[in-house]
DNA sequence: CTGAAAGCGCTTACAG
DNA sequence: CTGAAAGCGCTTACAG
């Protein structure tokens, strides 16, 4: 692992094997990907991977790429690398990349708004974006695209939660424990999933009064605080995110309320911080999205034609909800 | 972006741009590498530019890679997406990275214990790897790397938090407001980083009782619940882990202790949990650490010896902690 | 059952 | 200042 060391022979190809073995390069090349039976003989297919094996052979794969034009590489575009519910999709995506023979390939987009990044679309066979805008990958050249919690309306096939039943369960509970003043804490963020959980609260709850934040402790805490200030405050509030039900938290906690007794708050995800809190939450299965998605793509890569499955979100009850106080 | 659609043209090569320019491949592969002044006259130069421009011209990796025998890639191998610890060492490193015209991969390792996935030692140039055992990364052929959060007697050069410094002024910060006898709710994770830990409380504190759980709410509960029941119960708990130190606050809290008015506890890495819980902790720079990392596989690839510098890891004092009643 | 040869798209040493 | 040619390491169609 050393910058020093014994010259740093070059690593053997698939030349060095048919050498070492006595056969040529293309017998090698049948052998080792699999293609033999039928062309080689098993004896001479064991000779070949026993000399592989000697030699500590790879191969190449700049020079597999090339050739094959393609790289069985998928990329993953998120927006933030920070939010546990992507690295939840990661791994869910990984897993079912790694059975099909593909290698993933995390890219949060942007880093850094005007970077100098650029998604990568030459290296790629396929992509799975994650939570944007489809029209937001515009690249020089189409990719076969699967989306997540996007837009199902989009060009790209989609894998989603089923927002709508989450939302009819969520408000089911509130109206059960007698609220009926909703508040939405809604995400500062222009994408489907906000908008479809804004419009499923709007046709659920006759008196709901909404107020934004960018999905944060601080931007929460603040916009929580100026809504619950009011005079006619909310007996719920129904957060976007479990980091803004936190911050929605903290805002109760500083003007005195107590939660549930004075004020249920909800949020949606179900990260470690919900946990933490007792956050009464909607369980969006980040990992199983990820999965599916990776599926359809690998559909879509082979020319079938992808599932677009709709994941049950459900409703995780904790102590953060409870009866209005009369 | 469809499956479907006007028949997907393969893409444009340097041979098309040079044909469209009227001039060679080699000159086009001089013009768009920047190395021409000097070698093509300015107006050829750019009439090669505006041909690449027209066709959408991009090189394809796989023959630059071959040709070249090399990617331009770096590889960031970590222990765990899920904490966003290492969200953010990525978004040092791929800054720093990004500038010097390399892409980072991040690498989650092992995501599947005993699962299909290898370290892909082949396809890069260089490899950081974070919080983990060198001698785990052993490939089939050695690759320049650099070492985040880990042993620096190790072979490769390491990038590293101040430890000592840290658990001096968190002792320091403890011992002033009164507490002598402190826990230690240390991970059961056997990495560097945690033994440093330990042995600099070891040195600091006289009368310290230890307790170890893996890195999760749950377990530091039960550790933390174990702990805070026997008699002799410590006034102060140090949590090798902001996670861990939810779970201890929830331990008190069942166990009927007040925070801090009964038990002091302190976290490690200062992630949003730890500003949701008004944690005391120690604030690990986790950017920096990419981003310094990073630099040093860079000076380490051009054959310069790299710094190996030590980070400081600052005190955050926030609510968790507090005064010993008598 | 096995091998010689072509070619993927690039970069660079060489020739002019 | 510009171009023809070689070659990176692989896979596959073709010939035997």
């Amino acid at each position: 692992m050393t910058p020093a060391g014994p010259a740093p022979a070059s690593p053997p190809t698939s030349k060095d094997v048919a050498a070492e073995a006595g056969v040529s390069q293309s017998t090698v090349s049948m052998v080792l990907s699999g293609k033999w039976p039928g062309r080689v003989s098993a004896s001479t297919a064991q000779t070949v991977r026993e000399a592989a094996e000697r030699l500590g052979y790879r191969p190449n794969p700049a020079a597999r790429n090339l050739r094959l034009g393609r790289t069985r590489t998928i990329l993953l575009v998120i927006p933030t690398l920070t939010a546990p519910f992507f690295a939840a999709v990661y791994t869910g995506a990984a897993r079912v990349a790694n059975e099909a023979g593909f290698s993933l390939v995390i890219f949060p987009w942007p880093i850094i708004p005007d970077g100098p990044f650029r998604v990568p679309h030459e290296a790629i066979d396929g992509m799975l974006a994650s939570s944007m805008a489809e029209d937001s990958l515009a690249g020089p050249r189409p990719v076969p695209l699967v989306m997540l919690d996007s837009d199902p309306e989009g060009t790209a096939p989609a894998v989603n939660f089923d927002i709508e039943g989450a939302v009819r369960d969520l408000t089911a509970h509130l109206f059960a424990l007698g609220h009926r003043r909703i508040g939405h804490l809604a995400a500062a963020i222009d994408a489907w999933t906000f908008q479809r959980r804004a419009s499923a609260l709007d046709a659920a709850v006759e008196d709901l009064v909404r107020v934004f934040a960018p999905i944060a402790i601080s931007t929460g805490y603040e916009a929580a605080y100026e809504l619950l200030s009011r005079p006619d405050r909310p007996t719920a509030l129904v957060c976007d995110d479990d980091t803004l039900a936190v911050g929605a938290h903290k805002a109760a906690s500083a003007l005195g309320l107590n939660v549930p007794g004075d004020l249920s708050i909800t949020g949606f995800d179900d990260l470690v911080l919900a946990e933490a809190l007792d956050l009464t939450t909607v369980h969006l299965p980040a990992e199983e999205l990820g999965a599916q998605a990776m599926t359809a793509l690998l559909d879509l890569l082979q020319g079938r034609s992808p599932a677009r499955p709709v994941l049950p979100a459900e409703l995780v009850v904790r102590r953060s909800t409870g009866r209005v106080e009369l």
